[in-house]
RNA sequence: GCCCGGGUGGCGGAAUCGGUAGACGCGGCGGUCUUAAACACCGCUGUCCUUCGGGGCGUGGGGGUUCAAGUCCCUCCCCGGGCACCA
């Protein structure tokens, strides 16, 4: 019978969907396992990272089911967010319509993975029966005190008419689109994330990757120092955060970032016309200009002086667009001599340098010709009460010095301990129609309450031009009544869809529930996700505001009813509400296919018939007669290349130090480089590489699809798609059904040939459980195949009993079944058996069988292999000598030298040393 | 500049603890089948030398530790990702 993967595959997706195979639902008695997947957005087809992120999710999933767990794996749709309403612009539809039409397509093309997602615990976040929660959960945050209303310059895009997260600007330009952000002072919504800062510094008890953890370090930012309060000679004072504030005696100016607060009140009637006109041309420059590397500094007297607080000296107070009013409190002390960017600011505005460290063993710098700030250890010079102490290269209190001048300046009063952070609190308002309203009403006395009920429903909006929200103007949406009854105005800004991402685990839960964002009950035994998986892409801002959320939820007493039903059933709630989930990994990306078609400008010479490179350029505009070799290129390897010139197909071949020119990369490149640029091109529609999913199933089955993806690339690496692999996949998963559903006749069995193939199957249940485990799928696979090779070997020589074969047989299929569900559950029920597959128990290997009767014994002198001898496991050591020596080969190498020494590892390896 | 991750055959990638480098697959080469091609099947496939027994070299470069290094240490180079005038 032949393998019919459209039908096998449809009939068993129905079947399992009509037997409800994978409905989970609360079972106290069992060991539960929460997995969860990066929920999509629903943007209108899967494509590849789809089936990447998703398919091996599945068989993890699978697996876990099958080794006992009640196992919860849901799916759904972020489905807020500006694509939905460009596409109202751009064909006049509206909404919710394109994005409720882009679900369903994108639910049938789930289905066709064969995953085994619970559809019943589907959740979308567009849906007024989840959107309400949000709505609540901002309500609720904002009783707690975490969310506020805050006036801050933000990122204003013009083009969005939106206010951007930071995190979505990047190089000042929106992420998304790539469009310029101007900076702008508005009244905005911001989540006090601010105050989970060092909490969401520790990752104790949760398994996550070191990137996510360092990158989400990294960006919250933490700096150790102190806060030095500067007083000024009008009399107002400012506080500056220094990591550094044993360099307090070399502070010879301050500088504040152009927009702080106090630069008018301190701007002299002298300088007032060219602090004005500095403020006005920096908030013109762009985020970008103000970032670019290298550029000279830049700033203007204020005409004010500040009083050292550790010396009592006079010094400048400037203004200059390097201090940023984002960090920090916007103001810094300038020590030029031991930070570079002031010791440029000095020299261009020609401002005291005076050292105050002294290198090991050099002499004093002098501030007048030091060529670039000192930033090394050293020894506290000319700093009154810590002078002679140490400076090392540690930081915060481990560096002596840095401790020193923190106690000092905190008994004397002019200053204290601090920490400071990079991360700013997360401002959540979006001017945009398409996403939960923020539910707050605005009264008629100027005071801001809660919507007193929810929810507050998105209006039916008319016509979407790309202009304001139209929430903006839509009066039958804006006028309200407060709790007073009295009349007030809504909220037209909407949430950050984050805000929407940031707890749909708990929705999954119970979709449908109406009283609170998820049924306690359910929480109880499926809390916290045990494993999640998505793309590293959203290391610093899904990842990193859902747990914040969480731990918001947690104080605010969310999960308290779930606490108390934990308890009743005998579980400890301590830190099941520290973070959302205990376990994340995250997957790679698929590159497009390494495409011909590129342009390529060779010189050089001809050697031997081959064209040897002098120089390499790609070139896609290239006239033809530019070079000696100008053509597209057909194929590469290593380090030849065929490339079609207009009359002949040329081969050259590309030395180590020939010059390339790739686009894009600054410089001479090399031949690295070349290879790199023409391999690794990102996926997309513009550049022609996409390669579709759907047709794939079509032709090969979502099980060979499912396959090839798992075993083609390091799953969290990923790579560049390889169409020509994919037939390697398709060829294994024949062979399972041919060894399968074809019956097996032993001929002259061999007792020894029969436990041979059992002790294979049995290794390979070792392999295929630890690789699983850690979700290395493409050792699993690799494993899997050699038990492939083995049957198939087996049924050649037709010397096993037909019990060693079947019970092989059976293996393979059971630990295939999490990768390939359809194949595998058809040969089983082929095979005469009533239960699916899927809900057998995951195999065990009997140690017995899977012990190995000889191993292989490596004989080295003096370190490399000379000979290998089979011996029994349990050799010892005397014995693994003795047949060491005992080799004709060995001998001859003996009699080169006198034995010295000998190392023995037994069974696997004796290593003789002579001299 | 700082912080992560990485560099292994023509390609994707294996190699729990420092102990047989290159599993598994793709591609390639040779063969069988075929009028032919595709498919399928069998064999070979790191590289150089070879008297065909085997030997030299080989995990980005250089150095070190060790009986033994892809694996540990030092140093440099390159690639990918993140952050970046962060005080």
């Amino acid at each position: 019978m032949n393998y019919d993967h459209q039908e096998i595959e449809r009939r068993w997706q129905d079947r399992w969907e009509a037997d409800g195979l994978y409905r989970s639902v609360v079972d106290w008695d069992r060991p539960k396992h929460y997995a969860l997947t990066m929920l999509p957005y629903p943007s209108g087809d899967l494509h590849m990272g789809h089936w990447y992120a998703m398919t091996p999710s599945d068989a993890r999933a699978r697996f876990m089911r099958m080794k006992g767990f009640n196992v919860l794996f849901p799916m759904g749709f972020d489905a807020f967010g500006l694509p939905a309403e460009n596409a109202a612009v751009q064909r006049n539809v509206h909404p919710a319509n394109w994005t409720w039409d882009n679900i369903d397509r994108m639910r049938r093309q789930l289905r066709s993975m064969g995953a085994m997602y619970d559809w019943d615990r589907e959740a979308v976040s567009c849906d007024p029966e989840y959107y309400t929660w949000t709505e609540w959960l901002f309500r609720r945050f904002f009783e707690g005190g975490i969310a506020y209303r805050g006036e801050a310059i933000v990122n204003w895009s013009p083009t969005l008419q939106t206010v951007l997260a930071n995190e979505q600007v990047i190089d000042g330009k929106d992420e998304r689109t790539g469009q310029p952000v101007i900076q702008r002072k508005m009244e905005q919504w911001f989540f006090a994330i601010t105050n989970y800062a060092d909490e969401l510094l520790s990752f104790d008890g949760i398994d996550w990757p070191e990137p996510v953890k360092a990158m989400q370090t990294n960006w919250i930012g933490r700096s150790e120092g102190a806060e030095v309060v500067f007083a000024m000679e009008t009399g107002d004072e400012i506080p500056v955060f220094t990591t550094r504030p044993d360099t307090l005696w070399g502070a010879t100016f301050m500088v504040l970032a152009p927009e702080h607060p106090l630069v008018d009140a301190l701007t002299t009637e002298e300088h007032r016309v060219a602090v004005d006109d500095y403020r006005v041309a920096a908030a013109s420059r762009s985020e970008l200009e103000r970032m670019e590397a290298d550029r000279e500094k830049t700033g203007v007297f204020t005409g004010s002086y500040a009083i050292n607080p550790v010396n009592g000296e006079r010094i400048q107070v400037w203004i200059a667009d390097y201090v940023l009013l984002s960090y920090g409190s916007g103001a810094i002390m300038a020590v030029p001599a031991h930070d570079q960017r002031d010791f440029e600011f000095a020299r261009q505005f020609e401002l005291p340098v005076v050292p105050v460290i002294r290198p090991t063993g050099a002499d004093r710098f002098d501030g007048n010709t030091m060529a670039e700030a000192y930033i090394g250890p050293g020894t506290m010079v000319g700093s009154g009460p810590i002078d002679g102490v140490e400076t090392t290269d540690a930081k915060g209190r481990a560096n002596p010095s840095v401790a020193a001048a923190i106690d000092w300046i905190s008994a004397q009063g002019s200053g204290e301990e601090a920490i400071n952070y990079r991360m700013r609190d997360w401002l959540i308002s979006r001017q945009r129609y398409w996403g939960a309203p923020i539910p707050m009403v605005f009264r008629a006395d100027g005071t801001i309450e809660a919507a007193p009920e929810l929810p507050v429903l998105l209006p039916d909006a008319p016509a979407f031009t790309g202009g304001p929200s139209p929430l903006t103007t839509d009066e039958r949406f804006l006028l309200t009544t407060d709790s007073d009854g009295e009349p007030a105005r809504r909220e037209s800004d909407t949430m950050d869809t984050f805000m929407c991402s940031s707890w749909y685990h708990y929705r999954y839960l119970s979709p449908h529930f109406g009283t609170a964002p998820f049924d306690p009950e359910e929480a109880a035994y499926w809390l916290p996700v045990d494993t999640y998986t998505g793309g590293a892409e959203h290391a610093t801002m899904h990842l990193l505001y859902t747990r914040f959320f969480t731990k918001a939820m947690r104080d605010l007493g969310v999960f308290d009813d779930t606490a108390r039903l934990m308890r009743d059933h005998g579980r400890d709630p301590k830190s099941a509400f520290d973070e959302p989930m205990t376990q994340s990994r995250n997957q790679g990306q698929i590159l497009g296919e390494e495409r011909p078609g590129d342009r390529l400008v060779v010189a050089g010479e001809w050697i031997d018939g081959r064209f040897v490179a002098e120089s390499v350029r790609v070139d896609d505009h290239a006239a033809a007669d530019a070079a000696p070799v100008v053509g597209e290129l057909i194929r590469r390897t290593e380090r030849t290349l065929q490339v079609q010139t207009a009359d002949a197909m040329v081969t050259v071949e590309v030395p180590e130090n020939a010059e390339v020119e790739v686009p894009g990369i600054d410089g001479i490149n090399d031949v690295t480089q070349l290879r790199h640029y023409l391999e690794v091109q990102r996926m997309s529609k513009s550049k022609g590489n996409t390669v579709n999913p759907d047709e794939l199933v079509e032709r090969y089955g979502a099980d060979t699809v499912r396959l090839y993806l798992m075993f083609a690339f390091d799953w969290e690496k990923g790579g560049p798609w390889d169409s020509r692999g994919i037939a390697g996949a398709r060829r294994f998963i024949e062979d399972v059904w041919k060894i399968g559903s074809t019956a097996y006749e032993p001929g002259r069995i061999s007792d020894d040939a029969s436990l041979a193939l059992r002790r294979s199957a049995h290794q390979t249940i070792i392999k295929v459980d630890r690789d699983m485990e850690a979700f290395k799928w493409n050792t699993a696979i690799a494993a899997l195949m050699t038990l492939r090779n083995d049957l198939l070997d087996a049924r050649r020589t037709a010397t096993v009993s037909l019990e060693a074969w079947n019970e092989t047989v059976d293996l393979l299929l059971v630990l295939l079944a999490p990768i390939a569900p359809h194949v595998t559950e058809e040969i089983w029920s082929q095979s005469g058996n009533a239960e699916s597959i899927h809900l057998q128990a995951w195999p065990e290997s009997d140690p017995e069988i899977a012990a190995d009767q000889t191993v292989t014994l490596v004989v080295q002198v003096n370190g490399k292999v000379r000979e290998r001898i089979d011996v029994a496991p349990d050799i010892d050591e005397e014995a693994a000598i003795a047949a060491a020596m005992a080799s004709e080969r060995i001998q001859e190498w003996l009699a080169k030298g006198e034995v010295r020494k000998v190392i023995a590892r037994p069974p696997n390896l004796v290593n003789l040393v002579i001299n």
